[in-house]
DNA sequence: CAAACATATGAGCAGTTGTTCAAGTGTATG
DNA sequence: CATACACTTGAACAACTGCTCATATGTTTG
């Protein structure tokens, strides 16, 4: 059973190591898992999405709450939690012609937390150098 | 003592929780912070660099090896793992005209499986609503 | 030292992203 | 029911991103 790797080379090198290839090729996810996994967390790669995220940890606010705490316009803040909604990131309730948005995962105070600890450790080690 | 916020009038809404968003505004990290953590999502916000994390946490690799995994030119790769390096999640070592990549940071594979997590926790949920 | 090879890098370009602006929903209220 | 207001949405545009291609660097080897 021969896979699709060897119908294009794209690759313009001598491979170096065959067996080490085939195990790491054997051990990783799919390409659909990784794939989601990378759309997953392109969701945190902005400043804005995060500055909201961040706000949501503490308290449920309205849309027109966070475009007076980010200095945003109410459109644009709009147009992020959309993105955050469709990554499950946020949920909302509604009270008449009010939305209160607030985090819809347990997870992503976590992985919030794992990050800045990633930079604060990078911070710490590189002033020890 | 006013802040920058009055400055520009960026949001076109009324104000409705003032005392919610002072107090979201207290909890808060400050915006340099929130920049560098979004900016180290970003890294993590790309197929290409996902497969690489992913391929390094079972061995270590030659570019050419992850050229020739992820079906992709030497060159293409080589870029990303230069972003990769600056974000310090891999390091490298040099045998004399290869370069041996691995992961830099323990807490890689945590968050790594943690976005795993998530994904398939709300994949599970989904299907029992 | 010249040729081969692994890797790095700069410029260019197509595709993507985030904001703005204008217009549209939907709900309360006088 | 018309107006006000909270919010959403679509189009447009500028900025950014990731790949390609050509070229450069550095190391080994005949």
């Amino acid at each position: 059973m021969k896979d699709s790797q060897n119908d294009l080379i794209r690759c313009d090198c001598t491979v170096i190591h065959e067996d080490a290839v085939q195990t790491v090729r054997s051990h990783m996810p799919n390409d659909e898992d990784l794939f989601d996994l990378a759309e997953f967390f392109k969701v945190f790669g902005d400043t804005t999405r995060i500055k909201i995220l961040s706000a949501l940890s503490s308290s449920e606010l309205c849309v027109c709450d966070l475009a007076v705490l980010l200095n945003m316009t109410q459109s644009a803040v709009s147009h992020q939690l959309r993105l955050l909604k469709q990554a499950r990131l946020v949920k909302y309730r509604k009270a008449g012609k009010i939305v209160y948005y607030s985090l819809d995962d347990a997870h992503v105070g976590t992985i919030l937390a794992q990050g800045h600890q990633h930079l604060t450790e990078e911070l710490r080690q590189y002033s020890n150098r």
